[in-house]
RNA sequence: GGAGGGAUGGCAGAGCGGUUGAAUGCACUAGUCUUGAAAACUAGCAUGGUUUAACGACCAUCCAGGGUUCGAAUCCCUGUCCCUCCA
């Protein structure tokens, strides 16, 4: 959510902000409802005023036995007055949350315009694109011959976009799950987090799912609905909603193994083949909770601790900063991280970090005490993908494959993999 | 499954429907005292919003949402969460 009062005070501004986004802002109506709304409130408020202070006289009187009566008459209409009043502010104010909700952040300048993810701009790369002396396969068929992939059963249990994994291709995932967090924990100072899988309304909404995305999750239907997780990063950043943190504690650094869950609504056909874009993955996510001056060298940090995973795993990749069409709704700023897959012969994205500026924060009231001031200030908040599993295993299976089918395991990985060191059907 | 109790400021914990945004203690900040520290004493210390050039004034908030009332932390209803006891 952006600042109120910069949209109230600068609609053209951000106005400006917004077409860079591709979206538009209609300043005459922010404008007239702007002006109503300050009419409208201070004219409630001094309503209330006056309440609140006949209210107080009939007590001092009714203390000192004096008759009350004539003061009640006094206020008899103030109620209907009141109230409607109070209702016509809660019908501007929503109006103006409503238009506010549905704005997305600002972008940072750096971010390049653009259309889409033609528009990225490529800022490094680092590592080799192996040179195979056979037959390139990709994951699918190498998993289906080792017998670890079964799509088939994936689609009989639950449907289309779903998949199992069984015998040492399971353990290579639960290998670089744990590979990710230990590192994270280890190398990079971050806390890990146990936290829902299914998580309420508030909790969207606070870090930008809702209300405009709700097509892409998916919810258990009720009175109070549950909405199964799309990352980590909502259940995650919201542990902060509602919290003035210490400056001691600053920054937050949180790291969280959990399944994802995407309706993958609108993307029909994309991706059917393999397991690049399913309703559910595994993944390991990372979060900071930082002040507004650090967020953008922490990001570059977060960046950093992401690709520190690819290099470990001596995965090609490349480092992308998204153009303004493709930059998520919440965030300023994002890089993406493309691994390279010799069996589609191009990167793809395997991580994704944003950073957010005050843009979360703002909608869940999550805040640090400055010890300078003594008053609570925003929060910035930064958060991406170290990594994601699901796809790291398909890197690994394609970038480490040998020409029997075989599977050579990571040396990193080894540790977690008992004796084996290459799999085999 | 049945019966109760509770949710109040960073924490603990008071609060007959009436100048209660809220006692008190702890924590915290500043000062006095001290060679320094501790102790003691003094003062300050919630969040969000409206309005103002500013000082300030005002409004809202005692789990959430409704209701009763001139007036609600306090009474009523609904929901959420926590706890205790019985089976």
């Amino acid at each position: 959510m952006l600042d109120p009062q910069l949209l109230r005070n600068d609609p053209e501004y951000v106005k400006k902000a917004m077409q860079r986004h591709g979206a538009d802002l209609d300043v005459d109506l922010i404008t007239a409802l702007e002006t109503r709304r300050k009419a409208i409130q201070v004219k409630t408020q001094t309503l209330q005023n006056e309440r609140n202070t006949s209210a107080k006289s009939i007590g001092i009187a009714k203390s000192k036995g004096e008759d009350i009566q004539p003061l009640l008459d006094s206020v008899s209409q103030l109620g209907d007055e009141l109230k409607a009043a109070e209702a016509d502010l809660n019908d501007i104010q929503a109006q103006m949350q409503s238009i506010q909700y549905a704005l997305p952040n600002i972008l940072s300048d750096d971010v390049p315009t653009g259309k889409d993810e033609e528009q990225n701009i490529e800022l490094r790369k680092w590592g080799s694109i192996p040179n195979f002396d056979f037959d390139v396969k990709d994951h699918v068929d190498l998993g289906q011959s080792l017998s670890g992939i079964d799509f088939e059963a994936g689609a009989k249990i639950a449907g289309a976009r779903f998949v199992t994994l069984s015998g040492s291709l399971a353990r290579l995932q639960r290998a670089l799950t744990q590979f990710m967090l230990d590192t994270h924990i280890d190398q990079h100072g971050y806390r890990e987090a146990y936290v829902p899988y299914l998580v309420n309304k508030d909790s969207l909404f606070g870090t930008g799912q809702l209300p405009k995305f709700e097509e892409d999750l998916f919810k258990m239907s009720g009175d109070s609905p549950y909405y199964l997780i799309p990352t980590a990063e909502v259940p995650v950043t919201n542990l902060v909603r509602d919290a003035i943190i210490n400056a001691d504690k600053m920054p937050l650094k949180y790291v969280a193994h959990t399944p994802c869950f995407r309706s993958e609504a609108g993307a029909y056909g994309r991706d059917m083949r393999g397991m690049i874009r399913q309703h559910q993955f595994e993944k390991v996510e990372l979060v900071q909770i930082v002040k507004a001056d650090e967020s953008e060298r922490l990001h570059e940090e977060l960046t950093q601790h992401a690709e520190n995973i690819l290099q470990a795993l001596n995965l090609p990749y490349r480092l992308m900063l998204l153009c303004s069409g493709d930059t998520g709704f919440s965030a300023t700023k994002t890089y993406d991280l493309e691994v390279w897959l010799p069996g589609q012969d191009s990167y793809r994205e395997i991580s994704s970090c944003s950073n957010f500026n005050d843009f979360q924060a703002r909608r869940l009231k999550a805040r640090w005490r400055n010890p300078e001031t003594g008053k609570p200030e925003l929060v910035h908040t930064i958060n991406g993908s170290g990594l994601a599993v699901g796809r790291t295993l398909i890197a690994v299976m394609e970038n480490y494959q040998q020409a029997d089918g075989s599977i050579k395991v990571p040396d990193v990985l080894k540790p977690y993999m008992g004796a084996i060191e290459t799999i085999t059907l």
